[in-house]
DNA sequence: AAAACATATTTGTACGACAAATGACAAGTT
DNA sequence: AACTTGTCATTTGTCGTACAAATATGTTTT
């Protein structure tokens, strides 16, 4: 740890050490936080560096700073919940089980939608793109290569939404799920178990058809539940 | 404008300088930005200042800095598209109809949602402040009244998902729309329109029936796209 | 008791100096 | 000539100090 600590910059480190205490709770809502010069001699970090972490903190909705009354922890009900340090911060701390149910829940509601806008909305050279990934996906043996095409799937599909707002939302909900869901045994033997699904995806954006695009998408996160095993992953 | 300018702190000014010219395209993709001596010159603020505001604009992705080489504005894949600042600075530059379009199909997407979420998770309390807010609706006899129990009722369904992802993520969109939608003169002289609807939408979560009110909240949101008139705001 | 004022504390802003990284270029080597 | 090596200049990164502006708190005044 210490080595991947000292090649990142400085702010980094301050940003994530204070953001990863207010999202875990170490600090709570209202909490006041020492001042700016006491904070930085405690951090070991001159008051300009510390600063310069405060603001993006403060950008995130996390702290809130006034003259004189110094800085506090804001409610939650402020934060950007869905911005990528927040969510990181909250997966690296221990989650409750109810915050992986809200991603996931975020998860049925987006992938879905996502699908049948891109049967909506697809261009041609987007369709062929998709169409690649499958074909890799069918044709791959060994499960790293399905993962790299399985990626490739998912990102495909996600340019070809052509909403930037989608897939924005899309790839922060399923990189925070990409650090609590593991494959089981079972499907690390089986690891092509999902490939029917997609290929009903991929067809049902072909011929234009939203609704039977989402049906294939819902009947895929189903069937990836029962297989999914829960746990951290250990890289 | 200037005396409102003079009342936010200094790197706030600086931060939404830039990022607006970011967002709104005047500084492309891969451009290369000024060094910040430069830069902190040509803005008449002192280095320091200009740094925080960089850090934060780093941290919503729209530039990325390097030693020697400098600073370059972020392809727009990166952009934390569902940050509030950066969608408020779309809303602020003129914005292509495709936008709208964009925030409108995820309107569609997230609300349905959000009031099914309710109805499944609702708790006693939650009901009853939507309770409470739809009677003030039902109240109301002038414009201003509505408007404020509409507010209040949308915030209490939120509340009522248990979900802060999604109450995030509403929040953020429905504060982009409001930007680009007013009232018709038809619908200002018949304020009260939506009431039946607000009143389905509140019936199916009392009864806890997740479907309907998604039904109901769609329905909603098809009647006001034909109330609804396109056109800035004008406060 | 209430209002006006003074003060101390905390963040906001500015400036100057040096460290660290790194692209560019020159020199040297094969 | 092509490639490697090393120096150098430029740009961001970090630090420390000093002062300005705002504002809670306590004090004085009315």
């Amino acid at each position: 740890m210490a080595p991947r600590a000292a090649t990142r910059s400085l702010h980094a480190q301050v940003i994530e050490e204070i953001g990863e205490s207010i999202v875990s709770g170490a600090l709570q809502p209202g909490d006041a936080l020492p001042g700016e010069a006491q904070l930085a001699t405690q951090m070991a970090v001159s008051r300009t560096v510390l600063r310069e972490a405060l603001k993006v903190l403060a950008a995130k909705g996390l702290i809130e700073t006034r003259q004189k009354t110094g800085m506090r922890v804001r409610d939650p009900r402020h934060w950007n919940h869905l911005d990528a340090d927040v969510l990181a911060w909250r997966c690296a701390a221990m989650p409750t089980d109810d915050f992986v149910d809200k991603l996931v829940e975020m998860r049925a509601i987006i992938e879905p939608a996502a699908v049948a806008a891109a049967a909506r909305r697809r261009e041609p050279a987007q369709l062929e793109a998709i169409g690649a990934a499958l074909e890799a996906m069918e044709e791959s043996t060994t499960l790293d290569e399905w993962a790299v095409a399985d990626l490739h799937f998912h990102e495909a599909v996600l340019a070809a939404t052509n909403n930037e707002l989608l897939s924005s939302l899309f790839g922060v909900i399923e990189a925070a799920l990409g650090t609590f869901f593991v494959m089981s045994a079972r499907t690390a033997k089986n690891f092509k178990y999902a490939l029917p699904h997609h290929r009903a995806v991929y067809e049902a954006i072909r011929r234009r058809r939203p609704n039977e695009a989402a049906a294939a998408m819902q009947a895929m996160i189903a069937d990836s539940r029962a297989n999914m095993r829960k746990g951290k992953k250990s890289g």
